[in-house]
DNA sequence: GAAAAACTTGGCGATATGGTCAAATAAGAA
DNA sequence: TTCTTATTTGACCATATCGCCAAGTTTTTC
């Protein structure tokens, strides 16, 4: 009994760092935050991050695969959209975290 | 000029991705977690964890080298805090993400 | 000074990741 | 049907990550 729910809390950690995981890429964060503005297709955001199309739509297929986007097609094209908008809220924090070990290194210099 | 700004926009992709990589691991984002309610030394986790100290202690390192967290040795122990509290009120969305994921794949099923 | 406790670091093997090219698939246009 | 466009998938290589063991460091205790 103990044990099923030690096995539940791992795999809740397992999950959500496999969220964050989706996201520690920098052109997969790049993708996040275009996506927070709209849908946009593959072809799209190959143009704006200029990597190979099958390197895009491979990113996308890691970020469909940890639930964060979903996909649609239309036509000869796929369409990829946030489904959970709040994800960018996080960046506050992020930013948070730089702006402290900015100061932390320049107070240590002093 | 427009390549300068081009340039620190990466760069700002890259820091940012730097963060959620280093919470991207279940490991660590359990300490995240337990950090959270308060500083721990690292003998204390690797008893919770139950991996070998040097891999705690590596874990311990990368979450330092993306800013998340300060050490500080006090005797013969290292003391491990977060540094940015903020931190886990991401997680309130990551679950969202995992609901969502969870709702959308029951009525695929139906 | 020797021994113990708490960490960190280096090295190693297994496995995962990122990126590119080439081939396969799917839908619309000619 | 054949061609073109949009996208995914497979193969492959280079590199990074994870976890353990062994060895090194630092501080405290005896």
């Amino acid at each position: 009994m103990a044990d099923l729910k030690k096995r539940a809390t791992l795999a809740r950690y397992e999950q959500r760092a496999a969220v964050l995981k989706a996201m520690g890429h920098p052109t997969r964060l790049f993708i996040v935050d275009q996506l927070a503005l709209g849908e946009r297709c593959v072809c799209e955001l190959q143009e704006m991050i200029g990597a190979d199309l099958s390197t895009v739509s491979k990113h996308l297929a890691q970020l469909r695969n940890a639930g964060l986007v979903a996909d649609e097609k239309r036509g000869t094209q796929v369409f990829y959209r946030l489904r959970v908008p709040c994800i960018m809220n996080f960046f506050g924090c992020v930013e948070a975290v730089m702006r402290t070990d900015a100061q932390e290194k320049l107070e240590a210099l002093q």
